[in-house]
RNA sequence: GGCGACGUAGCCAAGUGGUAAGGCAGGGGUCUGCAAAACCCUGAUCGCCGGUUCGAAUCCGGCCGUCGCCUCCA
């Protein structure tokens, strides 16, 4: 059983083969901070975290990196508009986007590095480029010399002169070539710079992810990944500049996942057809996100909308419904033993799928099969330890998708004060019952109903659970 | 225009040579006082055309359609 991944870097699925013996180094694109991160970005971030949760179920120790660009002309457009301080902009939208995290269950990255704490090792980068003739400077600003990089264009396996066919940056006089690009920026009159061997700027958008591997995972790294948004032009210039540097092949595997889709078109802020994270939590559990993702595989877009994450919800839902207490007291014979075997097929279905590439849509369809198995075994009244092992597995492995399975969140905590009462009214009402007083009993289940409160009259009396997060 | 991806049941979607996983929705049934939940049964020959092969959703060619990158982008 070995791992296959897809790698950009060769258009293949290639057996996973790490620099060091069990260990992991891993560096992931963040996002640029000037606004609102949408769901977009929860995309990416959740595909990363998963290729990171398994690899660690996998028994590798891994090293997890992503940063936040926290300097760029969109940060200084923004903050001019708005009359912020562009750094004060840029904490602030980290400091939400890290919430963002945190309520997606996205495990924490071990480092977090920003463009603005590492200037003075990506000046140093530029100036070790500027001795080997890698970089030159003009007017100020300092660009990478493409023609000088044999192999410029192996990732996104582009040549120089499609790239530079009909494209035209403004503001960039003075390159040698058109496909240069800025490694430094030169200051204009009231944007924050810092100084430099070639007078106030700031680093150019592929350095910093360079000089932040570089930094903080070494020279060489095993995987590193992001958008595919970002095949070209950024991770083709960050290699062009990280291996111009070392002399070393910069990262062995260059992971990308598909565009999440919104009515047909990639959701992206400059077309404004997005969703905040903001607004997707405030109406759907993160559990219900992962799963839309997972159903189909992580390099091919995804489409979103209110039906396809509805339908998102309630296979969550029905996720969740395997890790319902068993209602029984058997504990072995058939059926038991039964539970048994599809207890270990499942495990052995999931890995097998999440080698092949992370294939979560397979992998999937076994924690459903699971599901099916404990739920016919609780019906059975099985219960005992392979009832125990069948939901404790069923619980680790959805674990490894990063899924909670725990109930809507949100509503759950206002439910907290009405417990008593609803408790109160659950028992009355199997009183009623209890005198065959249907249409009252019923009138009680309706009325719970209505404040998303749904009863379950069962063998051992009556549960209640929340229904929707809405 | 250049580079790339995709097109599988009502919807989402896995499957890269041997007669199509899974989820959602729908229909029928079991259970239930009735429900709910659960369980059982129920649906597609894989965009179109041609080729390779004993055999193709899966390989090759053409066509149609959708999407991404080529400018900031997860």
């Amino acid at each position: 059983m070995t791992l296959n991944i897809y790698n950009t870097l060769t258009r293949r699925r290639e057996p996973f083969e790490t620099l060091e013996e069990g260990r992991v180094r891993m560096y992931v694109c963040g996002p640029t901070v000037y606004a609102d991160a949408h769901i977009g970005h929860a995309m990416s971030a959740i595909v990363f975290d998963v290729i990171r949760r398994y690899l660690e179920f996998a028994g590798y120790e891994v090293t997890y990196v992503t940063n936040f660009t926290d300097v760029d002309d969109k940060i200084i457009v923004r903050a001019q508009e708005t009359g912020q301080d562009p750094f004060e902009l840029a904490q602030y939208f980290t400091d939400k986007y890290l919430t963002h995290l945190s309520d997606l269950n996205i495990k924490p990255a071990d480092t977090y590095p920003r463009v603005t704490s590492e200037i003075s090792n990506i000046i140093r980068a530029i100036e070790s480029l500027g001795e080997t003739d890698y970089a030159y400077a003009v007017d100020g600003s300092v660009y990478f010399r493409v023609d000088k990089d044999d192999d410029y264009g192996k990732l996104s396996r582009r040549r120089q002169e499609d790239a530079v066919a009909g494209t035209r940056v403004a503001g960039e006089e003075g390159k040698e070539n058109e496909a240069d690009f800025a490694l430094w920026k030169g200051a204009k009159e009231g944007e924050p710079s810092w100084d430099s061997p070639w007078g106030a700027g700031r680093p150019g958008w592929h350095i910093e992810c360079s000089v932040m591997c570089l930094h903080h995972l070494g020279e060489m790294i095993d995987i590193h990944g992001g958008g595919n948004d970002l095949v070209f032009p950024h991770h083709e210039n960050e290699i062009a500049q990280s291996e111009s540097l070392t002399g070393k092949p910069f990262a062995r595997y260059w992971v990308h996942n598909g565009m999440l889709q919104l009515s047909g078109e990639k959701m992206s802020k400059s077309i404004g057809n997005l969703v905040t994270i903001d607004s997707f939590l405030q109406q759907h559990s993160a559990d219900a996100l992962r799963m839309l993702i997972f159903s189909g595989h992580y390099r091919k877009p995804v489409s979103y909308s209110e039906e396809s994450i509805e339908a998102a919800e309630r296979s969550t839902a029905r996720l969740r419904g395997g890790l319902r207490p068993p209602s029984g007291t058997v504990a072995v014979g058939g059926k038991a033993s039964n539970l048994r075997e599809v207890t270990e097929s499942a495990r052995s279905g999931f890995c097998q799928a999440m080698d092949d590439d992370f294939n979560t849509s397979a992998a999937l369809s076994h924690l459903f099969e699971l599901v099916r198995a404990i739920n016919t075994a609780r019906a059975a009244g099985i219960s005992g330890p392979f009832f125990q092992a069948a939901q404790d597995t069923l619980r680790e492995l959805a674990g490894v998708l990063g899924l909670s399975l725990t109930e809507p969140g949100g509503p759950e905590d206002n439910v907290l004060a009405a417990k008593p009462f609803i408790d109160l009214l659950v028992s009355v009402r199997t009183a009623m019952r209890e005198q065959k007083q249907w249409a009252m009993a019923d009138m009680v289940r309706d009325g719970l109903a209505v404040h998303a409160v749904q009863l379950e009259d069962t063998p051992n009396g009556t549960t209640w659970r929340i229904e929707d997060a809405r």
